[in-house]
DNA sequence: CGAAACACGTGAGGC
DNA sequence: TGCCTCACGTGTTTC
């Protein structure tokens, strides 16, 4: 867009064309015009190359952080006309956004040390379809019969899972649900069922556990030093 | 910490003072000093006021930027001094991990409408201590007992689940399981033991679905347009 | 016309 | 010293 200047005229206005920066300038210059050499000494050649190499290098600089924003303009998918300024803001937002997402899904998923249930009914969940949404949260020592006794607990409360999510590690297991009841049976009041339900299954856990091999069921091959650990 | 210059200075340089722009420019100029007020006409003041403002919307501009250049930094945790240019780069690195990780999360867990499974071994997992680890993944259509069938089908194969994302929608489920076994048990090949295990639980389940009300266990109430699609 | 956004070349300063 | 980065003020374009 801006018409390159050549370096003679750059060097020779550097030396003698200086204008709003030295105040010392006189009206009495023998010689303005920019292709003057008597004037030019290698001292000022090495000045304009500088000159020059400075302004090449600091397009390419340009060029890199220009290049960068235009891969955000892509990776944010909005126009390609959006301005610096709001281009950042954006991204700024999103890498919050996601950063959150991912930080949620990846601690929420940790079975925690001691055990817990949260039972909470989605109230913003209001589609009017008859049905009520609760979300279930729980840690607990790990058993085989685990999944089976929490269909047949969730079954005998009439409501059916739209999400579980679990993960057991060291034998110990946690899970989150997202579990829906309809509302000619359920209310917010179910989440007392719910709590009840399942802190009956964390205490049959608890139980089954402590039998040791030679009651019940036999224990997870893998243990690791959680066993003691007091129960809440 | 560069030096304000006035604006008079400014303007005057701007009519008169006209350099390397300006190739017409003789030297025969009666007053080329920027504080000549005689030829400051309210034209220059104008020009003056609007060059003012153009500079401090610019320095505005900058700061919006810097701004959110320092949030990023913030962000990134990175060195708060570094440079524009390959933050940015970062940024997009960043942005393109995050992205494809909540990807992966949001678009895994949706059941597909065909049943499938997907099978494969953790080359890569091999910290040698004694386990060998599987990735599983399959869709199919719900029932009631598929949790307890799966637990059985994974004890049987002597393999215990690590951890578990379980997603029902609309009557079908999808499930990705990450399971360990015993390197003295197990080896590679005991993919196809799995691929064999899930497809006749898969098997079971289309069964279960098609002998209907009358003869198994009873149907998910909620339906969708989904039982006529032809299995794989 | 003004307001706003951009690229540019330059001086200053850090290593 | 030279190389690199930044902030700055400007010329230009777009709406």
């Amino acid at each position: 867009m801006q018409p390159e200047i050549s370096d003679q005229i750059l060097y020779s206005f550097l030396i003698g064309g200086s204008c709003a920066s030295s105040t010392t300038t006189t009206t009495t210059r023998s010689s303005f015009y920019p292709f003057a050499m008597e004037d030019t000494s290698s001292q000022d050649k090495a000045l304009a190359t500088t000159l020059r190499k400075h302004r090449e290098g600091e397009r390419m600089r340009r060029e890199r952080i220009n290049s960068s924003l235009n891969k955000l303009r892509n990776l944010l998918s909005c126009n390609p006309k959006t301005d610096k300024a709001t281009l950042l803001a954006k991204v700024v937002q999103r890498v919050n956004e996601l950063k959150q997402q991912t930080l949620e899904i990846s601690n929420e998923n940790v079975p925690s040390e001691t055990d817990e249930i949260s039972v909470l009914n989605f109230e913003n969940c209001s589609n009017d379809d008859g049905r009520i949404i609760f979300k279930l949260s729980f840690c607990c020592e790990d058993r085989p019969d685990l999944m089976q006794d929490l269909v047949e607990t969730l079954k005998s409360l009439q409501m059916e899972t739209l999400y579980a999510y679990m993960t057991t590690i060291g034998g110990r297991t946690r899970n989150d649900l997202v579990v829906v009841g309809n509302k000619e049976q359920h209310s917010v009041e179910s989440v007392k069922l719910l709590q009840n339900a399942f802190e009956s299954l964390l205490e049959r856990s608890n139980q089954s556990v402590m039998m040791g091999h030679g009651g019940g069921r036999e224990r997870s091959k893998r243990r690791r030093p959680l066993d003691h650990i007091k129960r809440v």
